[in-house]
DNA sequence: TCTCGGTCGAGAACACTGTTCTTGACAGTG
DNA sequence: CACTGTCAAGAACAGTGTTCTCGACCGAGA
């Protein structure tokens, strides 16, 4: 059983939480190159940065735990997103949580830009088994596998997945359940790796001009992937 | 007509360029944090990096230098694979382009994640008109014209691009011929936009362990979106 | 040929950065 | 009350990009 938190550590783990939260603030306003340790510091109350080592062994460690909050709050936005379902229109639930996902990109671009974009220079994969890393394909997973339960996921054309692609799967496809194909997955995830290249390119500028209303070319692409990957608005 | 190059301007032509090289070295090996104006200095010969400056404005100059070139190489790459063309495998010809592509890519990652990660804090976007940021996408949309072209661009599902979508993408749509219908410029801005997620997602590391080969996930990935989005081997 | 103007590299200097170490003060505990 | 451990502060080190000034040199014009 955890022992009581003596005043010492309750005022240390909120110290600990206030530094991070101001990191957050300051990364948002200034990016990552403006995130200095000695503003930090100043920006807590504190006059030296050396006082900030006493919470974070280094300005690396900070950012993976920036790193690790952002992940986790972009799987709460997709979480919440996917959570009012009516049981049918699994198009639509896809949609709504691409929604969800593109809405805190575009409004935290640089937290995005720290989990979904160049890896940071000392950063350290905290992932040694199922990190936060993995809520947002897990979900999409999930996403995937209600709807064929439901019989609502026709992949058009030919969903086979061939054997070299089914071999480069296999530690993650073994892990299946026998009642989910092999291209249910492959789908999920290359609904995934859709979903962020249109975020990347959007969140990141290269864009540009192409489009005048991104949500709207956003929302028809996502629309588009879904369907064609195989969610359907009405079971069969 | 332009003036005959004195020596002294070649041989400053030819240090420029030399010390873009030595930059883009630096980059490739040591990431861009380690990309530093005093030790790039003693790179190309010289004592104080105060020299350098007499070629470029600053050191984020010389990244939005070595960002052109990234888009270039990154732009040659894809043409040269496009390029030896049998004319009727339009979607092994979208194929060998992403592999091209990809090969860039895992060969040089921080260039890539130069041009296609988190912007560059100082960039200055060169893109007044057409930059070479857009050749790959204006590559993509001549691979699918020339499917519809030749009879082998059969889209999947329906392709109809909804009010909304179209009026996002006016601009661009309203530039393009008569007879190349909206969802034609619509898929190829898809298949841009999964191309560069499939690779994000594998450069920058978060696929993670997902899968143990990642060409062969990424030649499937690229099949199918060739094929979802209208490419076929064979014309009508 | 000599001299001048312009270009060049070197070096010092400034304002930063992350990080480490030492010092002194404070709080909680025995 | 005294001690012990934690804390913030400050100096210091090794870097960074950038600017400025200073000689030296090279090439072209008189």
């Amino acid at each position: 059983m955890p022992k009581a938190p003596t005043p010492r550590e309750r005022v240390r783990a909120e110290f600990t939480r206030e530094i991070k939260d101001a990191a957050r603030r300051q990364l948002a306003e200034h990016g990552p190159a403006g995130l200095s340790m000695r503003t930090l510091a100043k920006e807590v109350g504190l006059v030296s940065a050396s006082a900030l080592y006493r919470y974070y062994p280094g300005r690396d460690a900070l950012l993976t735990a920036l790193i690790a909050d952002a992940y986790d709050a972009l799987g709460d936005a997709a979480d919440a997103a996917a959570d009012p379902f009516d049981g049918t229109d699994h198009a639509g639930r896809w949609l709504a949580v691409c929604r969800a996902v593109r809405g805190w990109a575009v409004a935290h671009p640089h937290e995005f830009a720290l989990v979904h974009g160049s890896p940071v220079p000392g950063y350290t994969a905290p992932e040694d088994t199922t990190g936060p890393g993995r809520r947002l394909p897990l979900l999409i997973g999930r996403l995937f596998q209600e709807a064929a339960a439901a019989g609502a996921y026709r992949p058009l054309g030919d969903p086979a997945v061939p054997a070299a692609a089914r071999a480069a799967l296999a530690p993650l496809l073994d892990r299946m359940p026998p009642d989910a194909p092999d291209h249910l997955v492959v789908s999920a995830l290359a609904a995934w790796s859709d979903l962020l290249g249109a975020l990347a390119l959007e969140v990141f500028g290269t864009l540009g001009r192409f489009t005048t209303d991104p949500a709207a070319y956003f929302d028809h692409l996502m629309h588009r992937t879904g369907t064609l990957l195989g969610l359907t608005a009405r079971p069969a």
